[in-house]
DNA sequence: GCGTACCGTTGGAACGTTCCACCGGGCGCG
DNA sequence: CGCGCCCGGTGGAACGTTCCAACGGTACGC
């Protein structure tokens, strides 16, 4: 109540300030500052006696002058990259959602802005950690070659990277998921259930997200004894690719169940399977990866692996924090274990 | 190249500032600020030489010091509804991406934050303008009766809501999407496909977006002659009240389509003719709402209706400069025409 | 010739906070 | 008693920008 005073006449609404609370409380501008900023150098009854005036006036720190004095903005920067309408959207909308969380547990927000374009990665970035808006950067994106986050090291800008830098000589602070771990329980799933011929359908060879999540396939395929010759495909992250990819394996090979290194991947595969006659999780089994919502809305159901985006950005801000205060977390990554979603499909 | 020297030695930067750039053009601090600010003030040979001292020194504003001066951030507040995963957040992801463009082109960033907990309006909002951490704020969750619409106008914060308001008192400036112009031309669509028995599944009456929808089955339907009794269906916004729903109506009313509120409940009906062993547009039609990947993955496709966020985030932030600039718009809504994206399943 | 107006530019002040040096006083200790 | 120290608190300065009042100079109207 005390507080809507301020606004009784609009135009020029005039909040308090620190120096208000300071008079009304009888004290300094700087004890107010330290009643906020380290309570515990106040006597006990100095800053109840603050607490009170700071609640009276309904006083909130301006965010502006603080940071211009303390050059930090308590801003994360996030980069939005464009919107593809697919299944891969889907987990780094979970992102944004988990580490909106997880910042304000940390006292931060997230800045939200556009790659303009992808090709300049300076474009966005440069301007806001110059301009002093934002503290840091999430950078999602690292797995294309990643030239933004070389640009970012160069510039000496802090950021924590969801996603491994799969050049050797990058040396900033990452998480990311394990993608051979959880195709591995995928397959280790199909081969519990008594299949013994299984696919797999992933990207292009040049995608080393693509590469990691085969490898788990791979692994556990000859960690059984099975081999895995003439039962591989790589394509296009797209669903005709999927629907493709299995109609040639299935013709070829004979796999009795697929794991794919997508969702999207996982759709084509379905489809083809229903213009077979053919039935996912009886007949044939088929597992994706991403958990997007198609995977569970589907009849039946499509058996995912889900990546632990609120684990992530718990460790991404956790990262980003250290940084940001010893400035010195080089070369430290962490790798979370995603975990399979069994449903109707396999 | 030049703006790198700044940072050779780490630790402190030190950018450089407005003052450095004034003494490198020999002017003074304000004919910078004017540079950048109003350079039509500026002589022609003036404004060339003091911005050939910013490229020259890589210059750029700070951000927190002219936040403080000019009261303003340049920062519009989005509160992220916690996550549901299903069809209905699909939209606001959409709607996020299309924001954060429609406010980069406006000079805007948008600050991303988290209600805490949704019984307080208050939380959050209240704090981030106060603090002026951000200039104004969109709203998206105005359906369920909206606290926050009213608490915000109340506090005098200037905001844009994407969606009508369901109070007549209110008066602020929103945009929305005119869902029963969506329903009724998936109705259309329908009728002039031959069906005559068109069954309606919507929300509970409680819900005045739901209503609205379905106001545009009913209209439809009506000015074609048609009976509606019996053919509608108030269900929980779920798959398996869609597919309960579904089940009823074709027991009852032998409807050969159906025109549902969400891609949700269209999921659900669609399970329902799998069982009955009926196939989507052939046996029965069936249409969905906001085009979520489900709708476009589903092997043959959900019709359905697509909101036009991209327009509606474009609106938004033209109501929003007006707000901030006029400080009055009071009474301006909008009303966006949806369309129809016909898929296998009609 | 003089007053007036405008143009381009200037220097000081202000925004609201935190940093920094310092201060009085009480206390322990030699 | 005198010294040093810590505690709780103070006041001035600084952060980097824009606002504001005012400047000299030129052009114009009378």
């Amino acid at each position: 109540m005390a507080r809507d005073l301020q606004r009784v006449q609009d135009g020029a609404p005039s909040l308090p300030t620190l120096a208000d609370v300071a008079a009304m409380a009888g004290v300094s501008r700087q004890t107010v500052s330290n009643a906020l900023n380290n309570p515990s150098l106040l006597r006990a009854d100095t800053l109840e006696r603050v607490q009170a005036a700071i609640t009276h006036l309904g006083y909130t720190p301006n965010r502006a002058a603080r940071n211009l004095r303390t050059k930090s903005s308590r801003l994360i920067g996030l980069r939005l990259t464009p919107f593809v309408e697919d299944a891969a959207n889907a987990t780094i909308d979970r992102f944004v959602h988990a580490l909106v969380q997880a910042t304000r547990q940390a006292g931060y927000h997230v800045l939200l802005f556009d790659g303009e374009d992808a090709a300049d990665p300076s474009s966005g970035y440069d301007d806001l950690v110059r301009s002093t808006a934002v503290d840091a950067f999430v950078v999602t994106d690292t797995f294309k070659g990643s030239p933004q986050a070389a640009y970012l090291e160069d510039g000496g800008v802090p950021f924590v990277a969801f996603g491994r830098p799969w050049t050797p000589a990058a040396l900033h602070p990452w998480v990311d998921v394990d993608g051979a771990a959880g195709t591995s329980a995928a397959t280790a799933h199909l081969l519990a259930k008594g299949h013994t011929r299984v696919g797999w359908i992933g990207w292009r060879k040049d995608s080393p997200i693509g590469e990691d999540r085969r490898a788990g396939w791979s692994r556990t395929m000859h960690g059984h004894g099975l081999p895995t010759t003439g039962l591989a495909s790589r394509v296009e992250d797209c669903v005709a690719s999927g629907y493709e990819a299995a109609g040639v394996l299935l013709d070829e090979a004979a796999p009795t169940a697929f794991v794919c290194a997508s969702d999207t991947l996982a759709t084509g595969v379905l489809r083809k399977l229903g213009e077979r006659g053919l039935v996912p999780g009886r007949d044939v089994a088929v597992t994706g990866f991403d958990d997007s919502p198609f995977a569970q809305l589907l009849p039946g159901g499509l058996t995912s692996v889900r990546q632990p985006v609120e684990e992530v950005a718990l460790q991404v801000v956790d990262r980003l924090g250290k940084l940001l205060a010893h400035r010195e977390v080089f070369g430290s990554g962490t790798l979370l274990e995603p975990h399979l979603v069994v449903r109707g499909s396999s």
